[in-house]
DNA sequence: CGAAAGTGTTGATCGGGATCAATGAAGCCA
DNA sequence: TGGCTTCATTGATCCCGATCAACACTTTCG
């Protein structure tokens, strides 16, 4: 008895993890099929390199499973990771031939590649995945000007608590803030890590994070792992009361009438908050 | 005597300065012709403010002449800019409701605005044009990147010096970096925005580019025009050999060697370098 | 199994740049 | 013309966080 040619054979995609996120829960039937017939598997041990800075970059692709950093180094050794990415998000420079930073896996992982010329034209021959695509491409540029100002103008303290409550975010899949008592967050990286992609250093991350279980903020159950006791003090040490880091639309409150009443008036310098670390 | 139907009359898009460059130049046509009927031309005065943060953001557009600023401000009033926006770029944010930053007038502009709802139906419809805006919004992104790095791990020296390269190549038009003897550098904004966008304060701004002109890197003509002295310093001072800010495609340099040999290894710190303002 | 290397923590010290303060110059308007 | 505001600059001081150093612990590997 034999099936007829209409039926689909269970493939690859049918088996992802990811498949209802990214752009492959853009692309139906026939994409589907020809992003499946395109891609291939990799897996990457933590540390491993991707794709090297400034790299001829043949593929892009999805993380399946695991944490990429992306990272910048410049001339004398300094390095700042400008972005890591989880499962669902995409990874590599499309139409362009050469990366800005090197790709690393962070931990081990899963990856789903595509050859970058041949996504390329995928893109080009169907405008809807292309729509997708720069649907999450305004996203992660939302999330890196984001990023500017924690860099630019915010206490580590504030980084620190900041990124945890992203990790939480990013990690647990959801868009939602809500804290349910016990909540966990579970980093998947190093201190170096941390502190190479908040702009500090190792010592200093340690130090905050002390500091905040001192502070009843969180517990700490090991090096990577925290309980959040006090979701709201952690919310509110990040330095921002909405938090419209990736994907969250903001709210709609105009803050333009401090300025514009002179209550706040432009900041003379970066005007960063007193803290007392030590309790 | 009449002119045929067919011979389309001259519109305001044909005497627009910026025609041949952003989204317009792609539009050919009809696209050219439906993006003239939909845009409109407006002006700010200096301090103006475009849209506000977190405000329903209706419109989205190009910067014709002058220049806008995105800034955000915090819970207690600290701020960033998180770009700068020169002619031909495109202003506003396509795909949301609501922008995350103010865009206000850094210097008096005039604007060509599109109906945002209307500007992204023209993007569906027509796969070329969105296709153009993903590019920009790819260069974006990598330039937003960029900016990390340099608010994350770089100096005030070398940012100050890193914003001198960027503000020649946007405000002279040109991709090049050739110096020209007695090139000169105009800054179109003032200490105030320099020092929000360069995440430090106007002290720090004034005192760093008082030290580039001692060191004779540069010569002041007055506030906002320099006239650069020694090119090769001053982009060896942005702490980088190659600048690949926003638009320059990377050089083919891998510097994964470093690492990989232990040379330089990762770094533990930030590694600032030291550098002695006072000569 | 012991040496070597990597990771996280804590203490002591230092410095780049923020903060506070004061001045001069330039634009604005009644 | 003179008060008023904004802007740029310079000096004095302070402090957050980088740096240097030491140590415990874990993992790796010959």
């Amino acid at each position: 008895m034999r099936t007829g040619s209409h039926v689909r054979p269970t493939q690859k995609c049918d088996l992802c993890p990811i498949q209802h996120r990214s752009v492959c829960a853009a692309a139906g039937g026939r994409i589907r099929q020809e992003l499946n017939r395109i891609s291939f598997r990799r897996t990457f041990a933590a540390g491993e390199t991707i794709v090297g800075e400034a790299e001829e970059a043949g593929i892009v692709g999805n993380v399946v499973r695991g944490v990429l950093r992306m990272v910048r180094t410049i001339a004398d050794g300094r390095q700042q990771i400008v972005g890591l990415l989880f499962p669902s998000d995409l990874f590599g420079r499309v139409f362009a031939s050469h990366s800005r930073y090197a790709i690393e896996a962070a931990t081990d992982v899963e990856l789903c590649c595509f050859d970058r010329v041949a996504f390329e034209a995928l893109l080009v021959a169907n405008p809807d995945v292309e729509h997708e695509v720069l649907l999450s491409t305004l996203d992660e540029l939302d999330a890196a000007r984001e990023w500017m100002v924690l860099l630019g103008c915010q206490t580590v303290l504030e980084r620190v608590a900041a990124f945890l409550i992203i990790v939480r975010r990013r990690m647990m899949k959801t868009t939602s803030d809500e804290w349910i008592p016990g909540m966990h967050i579970s980093v998947p990286i190093g201190r170096r890590d941390m502190a190479t992609y908040l702009g500090t250093t190792v010592e200093s991350i340690s130090r905050t994070i002390r500091a905040l279980a001192r502070r009843g903020v969180i517990r700490i159950i090991d090096a990577q792992n925290f309980e959040v006791v006090r979701w709201d003090r952690l919310v509110a040490l990040s330095g921002r009361e909405e938090l419209e880091f990736d994907g969250g639309k903001a709210g709609a409150r105009d803050r333009r009438h401090l300025a514009d009443t002179g209550a706040v008036a432009r900041q003379t310098g970066t005007g960063r908050p007193v803290v007392d670390m030590e309790k």
